[in-house]
DNA sequence: AGGTGCATGTAACAGGTTACATGATTAA
DNA sequence: TTAATCATGTAACCTGTTACATGCACCT
């Protein structure tokens, strides 16, 4: 078997989940994984190719009217290889790059910036809680895997927020130390 | 004002922590920021010269013995664009990439593995949990700037980590969904 | 005498983003 | 008619990691 990338196996599960076209797979990405994995067209078109050549993935042009299009389904290598990922112990991949809590962490050289920062923070994750919520509301009867990491997603982000607040609060009183 | 780039920033942050070598803020990178910030000595030692050539920081060289070593410190302007950075409103970076995620979100193509890929994400939560709980006995009387960073990120992971056991459970009995 | 830690550095590579280019279809 | 959406693609760029190279100091 051949070496296959982290966003090869976005684009296979994508395609298990009925996803057809670069252009589907790079708009639900954006709806859905973005928050803990992002695509650019940059990497699915030419991943998709990779794939092709490896026999994971089938593609068949199928225009709509004059307008190039191209259709992808699963090899049952693709969906072999797919499951073995899933299926696989290596330690998962996890990077995280947050500059609000590098702000957070370096806040005692500006002090009195330290409740802004956390503001800061705290609206960026409302306006992702805003997100994820109204994705859920759309999200009925979707299948399980998305949908709990949907909730999962929420519930981390509401924790977040509410953290936020009590540190604003707290540092907001006069008294004590800031 | 020329450019800076967040690793610049981070690298301001750390002398105005009291860091002074390269290999010092490496080594303190690895133990803190390192959860949501990242850095290697190949971004390191070339972004001190880029600063330094700035003017942000000033470096002298101070061997221990015939040990070479460079000890920097920050000059007025470095204080000052580090400030500045604090005092920003451009919102803030945030980038993430989690396979364990992406798994959960695809695991409708494996449900029987599911649980067990919870399990991986929750017992790597779990060791990073143990590192942080590990700093925080050791970082008595620290800033509250990192401080709080890292009560936030025990909160976080904490609930992470619950939220996993939780649904591990769930999963397990033989009722319901899967 | 040897292992660990302190200390600096770079070259090759891998991965990903941005900006650009192109053009058809559909809804307002 | 015009803006938004569907659809594909690439080249240049940027950022960051890995692997390697080097060597002293300190402890056992």
């Amino acid at each position: 078997m051949p070496e296959l990338t982290l966003t090869g196996r976005v684009i296979l599960g994508m395609l298990a989940l009925g996803r057809n076209t670069g252009y589907d797979i790079k708009q639900f990405v954006d709806k859905t994984t973005r928050h803990f994995w992002a695509a650019s067209y940059g990497q699915i078109y030419p991943e998709l190719r990779r794939l092709e050549e490896q026999g994971l993935v089938r593609g068949r042009s199928e225009p709509i009217g004059s307008r190039a299009r191209t259709v992808y389904e699963l090899t049952d290598e693709g969906l072999a290889a797919l499951r073995a990922w899933l299926a696989s112990d290596v330690e998962p991949l996890y990077e995280l790059r947050d500059e609000g809590m590098l702000k957070l962490f370096f806040s005692d050289a500006l002090p009195e910036r330290r409740v802004e920062n956390i503001r800061a923070m705290r609206e960026r994750d409302e306006r992702t809680l805003a997100g994820l919520r109204a994705l859920e509301s759309h999200a009925q009867g979707g299948r399980p895997g998305p949908y709990s990491t949907l909730q999962l997603g929420i519930g981390m982000t509401q924790w977040f927020v509410d953290w936020c607040k009590e540190a604003e609060q707290r540092l907001s009183e006069p008294e004590g130390s800031n």
